[in-house]
DNA sequence: CTGGCACAGAATGGATCCATCATCAAGAGC
DNA sequence: GCTCTTGATGATGGATCCATTCTGTGCCAG
């Protein structure tokens, strides 16, 4: 569950000495940005193409982001980025209301004071700033840079598979209704981060829980954009 | 992360049409039972021979197990079977204890009264058994399948992947230490049962997430078992 | 005797070519 | 007119060959 040598590394760039892990990198930057909505197929001789590489790389880069919960394949149907229907991704968001705050507290104590005023910084940037893509990009930012010091890579990795798998609706839901939730988000980010700087474990765990309780239920509110549940 | 039509089925047999899919379960199989026990390099080729195929579909085998938590690999230095810290085996713990409550939660409602009968069935094979290594096969058998019906494959794989990366120090213990432990299993695992059959969503909850927790502070008593903390 | 460097062997990563399977459209039969 | 079948097309899965990178050993210098 690493690609890296230090775990699956969103926030990397594009620039791998590996190809597969280049384009995979390029591919995911694409997928959550929303470049890419769910839904859509994925061809590898197209992307093969585009990239400038052969198709194999891009078949081991499409296995790498289905362990990431980006892209979904079947036997010899190739792969997609997966529609998920609002019962999946409320059942992902209470996933995220039980991980995340454990992310949390086993990143806690590691967690340089640089990187506590770099969530700051972020945090001013997120205030300062009204265009809504830019926010979900900060604010993904903000949470990931809480958890970067968890020492187990598979309770880290699998947090970002929850992110990567909710992050589309999430902007979904900002770009449509979210505008008024702001000065709410940002009160939860200044309380979350000011237990952070206290390093307290209770109250760091019980403000990101219901953070990411409030958000559920804000999203569900919203049927209209998800699948339908019966596919 | 499905790779057969409904998401990865840990108890299927190594029978499969695409031949990187009956390589990962081949491999499955045979980490699973301990016969690879973490720390072993895995070479390409030598799986490649061994198994009647070609290094491609190898490399795409171990690109799936990584996703399980079977194996790791980095870029040029090949997989192996991971070696766990116990601190990292104890989080691992911790994220099941959070996660294994929802899964059944979310199985509950959906679980058929014929599933219920065949884990009463289990359960009586894991009394009348003696054998640490069918117990643990067992075990496994009963706790998965009581999640069976979830409806969610990304929670499923989650927890598959955790049972996964955990199962090798599980049996360890069982081996080393665990005879005496077989009445309190029975116990806890007769109560969750009953539950299950009144469908108690509250006690099914509870008693499952006890009986993660008590695991976890048994397992921890025997560090020896364990890779050093500091690599 | 120790440490660094260079080279040889081996394993992994990538490209190209071929086989297999799914999809879709057109036509025959009912 | 509808359905089932059959064939053509295109995409995916697999095998082989080549390039690149890592590892370990042995030699030489300090």
């Amino acid at each position: 569950m690493s690609t890296p040598p230090s775990g699956p590394d969103p926030t990397a760039g594009p620039q791998s000495s590996v190809a597969s892990q280049r384009i995979a990198a390029e591919l995911r930057e694409a997928i959550l940005a929303g470049q890419i909505p769910p839904g859509t197929r994925l061809y590898q001789e197209e992307i093969a193409e585009r990239l400038g590489a052969s198709r194999l790389p891009v078949r081991e880069a499409l296995r790498i982001l289905e362990a990431e919960g980006l892209t979904e394949s079947q036997a010899n149907r190739g792969a997609r980025v997966p529609l998920r229907t609002m019962r999946e991704v409320e059942v992902l968001y209470r996933m995220r209301e039980r991980l995340e705050p454990l992310a949390l507290h086993e990143s806690l104590a590691d967690l340089p004071d640089s990187t506590v005023d770099r969530l700051t910084e972020i945090q001013e940037q997120i205030e300062a700033n009204d265009d809504v893509t830019g926010f979900v990009t900060l604010d993904r930012e903000f949470h990931l840079l809480t958890y970067s010091a968890c020492p187990i890579d598979t309770l880290l990795a699998t947090v970002v598979t929850l992110w990567n798998s909710t992050q589309y609706y999430r902007r979904a839901f900002m770009l449509y209704r979210g505008q008024g939730e702001r000065w709410i988000i940002n009160a939860e980010h200044r309380l979350l981060l000011d237990a952070i700087r206290r390093r307290d474990r209770i109250d760091t765990e019980r403000y990101l829980a219901g953070h990411i309780r409030r958000t559920r239920q804000e999203l569900v509110r919203h049927p209209e954009l998800f699948a339908p549940s019966a596919p």
